[in-house]
DNA sequence: ATACTGTATGTAAGCGTTTACATTCACCAT
DNA sequence: ATGGTGAATGTAAACGCTTACATACAGTAT
């Protein structure tokens, strides 16, 4: 009767040791000596009492987590598991936790449980577009540690970013359908409206245009939200409109499967009659048919390097306040090459 | 001087609003009554100060997390993505936080920080292939919180899971195959060893050959690894041995990407040559050319009811130990439909 | 007046760690 | 013998909450 059955601690290992508890916490620890023959004990102790640490007291006595939080506006394109998997990376190298957060709802009704998750982590990786500019600026003047992807600009705030070089992969890739193909009609199609990389995109589709002296024409402007459906619905309504156009910046790969998926429907051969380019360079595109023509980025990479960037904040180092990762094109067949 | 610029906490709150910690306590959380007066003036003292309560401290002191772990052998496949997000609908909707944990390490030296989220979460989802036999023995033995995904049979434990209808789904994809399109030599790309999944849908498989008095042929049978690389290599390996085949099971849709691949780069045809089909139904089936013949599986769902259902067990209640959910043939063109 | 009830709040004991500081002891130089 | 040193360990005070229990008070029934 002498079993309470409770989860042991800290006490009941310094205890089957013979030391005390300091002993034992820096045992676990590593730190400060400990003689090799109580390190022993200690550790038969604990493998013996099947003693696993309670993190919260520990965070509680150090004030330190050991965990980033990821926040993202929603868990969706296959983009976003590239960049998950960077991050999980990065964080299970230094022996870090990963909470993920969703913003949808905390944008919708502001009274979540956990405000902001900063009581709970050691720092933020913010992705584009989770978080109302007010709530960042919030963070930046706490001093907390935050990251952001994929978004560079923020009014009034220097947070250290981490992203892709959108405008010159956009820029490269529509130089191609002109300057190869012919192209002089390109849709482009936009991404979310809080999502910079969508604007730097455009600005690079715009440039080109402006380099061959082709006008800008906002009717060729649809929004395609860097989501499937929307962008074969934005590419039915331009079709429906009746609006010529001999190429598609579909904005995302994601997008152009949408894009695709319109135009087979509406008996549009690709890229015969009309070409096809995306952006990411995601898994599935080069088993589309005809393979999709995109620009390659470097996207778990970024979600490592921001990684990298938030721990070294952490620990009160300065760091780069813009990583800007290089993309190229990855030419195949859907503008009309091969 | 008198500003030791320190995060406030409960205290603060308390003096500034000139009441006991336990008062705030209470109303932070919403048990007991408290005056509504003074409920107000918490509540402005709270947003004054920006108070944030520490997780930390409340974890310990409620000895509950809000939290629970995710057990993943590693992110990847656009399958993930989808169980991914209906967890996180689940999680967030019960406002409950997720911790990610990719097991790959920790299967490779066991020598962990925590040992495995038992200290740092209220229960586990464990995903098939995360975990070794033992530790999902421990696990349930410790009486310990969690629900399986996409497994189900583990010697000798009882452990409440959530998977979808694999065998059914395998065997009328195959019999599709068989008796529309007359396929008699029929390749099956098996996934990963761990994985149930696969030996269930070769088990549909092979009871659809039974039962059109097909034999089973060993050398049909390749190593796709629900990957994509992987089913291309396999697809090549049997090109090059000169195995006659007239159709792929590639066992699930990412796979079926690298069939794809594989046999449009031998010139052969699909679905006229050889017909392809997948397993899952992810979002760039509809896209594929010819469009992706395959079986709907709910994933989105299967993550959703997993939380669901750990979240019971972690209630203490009891739940159904074993949910299947059904899945759907999904006809398309890849198998000479259309 | 007295005792009871219910409402609103306060008091203080944990929760399981980390860590600054104190202690002990052996050893060596004086 | 005396003091100083360093290594190994112990003591106890946080850390910031939750919650069982105690208290205070107003209203109501006796």
């Amino acid at each position: 009767m002498e079993h309470k059955k409770h989860t042991p601690t800290i006490k009941d290992v310094a205890r089957m040791a013979g030391v005390s508890i300091a002993t034992v916490s820096r045992t676990i620890n590593g730190i400060d000596v400990v003689n090799e023959e109580t390190v022993q004990r200690v550790r038969a102790a604990i493998s013996e009492l099947n003693y696993i640490p309670s993190s919260a007291a520990r965070m509680l006595a150090s004030r330190k987590t050991s965990t980033i939080g990821l926040l993202v506006p929603e868990i969706s394109g296959a983009f976003f598991q590239s960049m998950l998997r960077g991050i999980e990376r990065g964080t299970s190298l230094a022996d870090y936790d990963l909470l993920i957060y969703t913003t949808q709802h905390i944008l919708a009704n502001s009274d979540r449980r956990s405000p902001l998750a900063e009581n709970n982590t050691d720092g933020l990786l913010v992705f584009a577009g989770s978080l109302p500019q007010a709530e960042l600026l919030r963070l930046s003047r706490s001093q907390f540690p935050v990251v952001l992807l994929h978004q560079t600009a923020v009014e009034g705030v220097q947070l250290p970013a981490v992203t892709v070089e959108n405008r010159q992969g956009a820029r490269s890739l529509v130089d191609h359908l002109i300057e190869v193909h012919g192209c002089r009609r390109i849709v482009y199609l936009e991404g979310p409206h809080e999502h910079e990389d969508s604007m730097w995109r455009e600005q690079g589709y715009r440039a080109s245009l402006d380099a061959h002296g082709i006008p800008f024409d906002p009717a060729l402007i649809g929004h395609g939200g860097f989501n499937r459906h929307l962008a074969q619905a934005a590419i039915e309504k331009l079709l429906a409109d009746n609006i010529a156009f001999d190429a598609v910046f579909a904005g995302d790969d994601d997008a152009s499967i949408g894009v695709l998926v319109a135009l087979r429907e509406a008996g549009i051969a690709v890229p015969q009659d009309v070409a096809v380019v995306g952006f990411d360079d995601q898994d599935f595109t080069a088993a589309l048919l005809p393979s999709l023509t995109t620009v390659r980025a470097p996207t778990e990479q970024v979600g490592y390097l921001a990684v990298r960037q938030l721990l070294r904040r952490i620990q009160g180092e300065t760091v780069e306040m813009k990583l800007v990762l290089p993309t190229a094109l990855a030419i195949r067949q859907s503008c009309g090459c091969g």
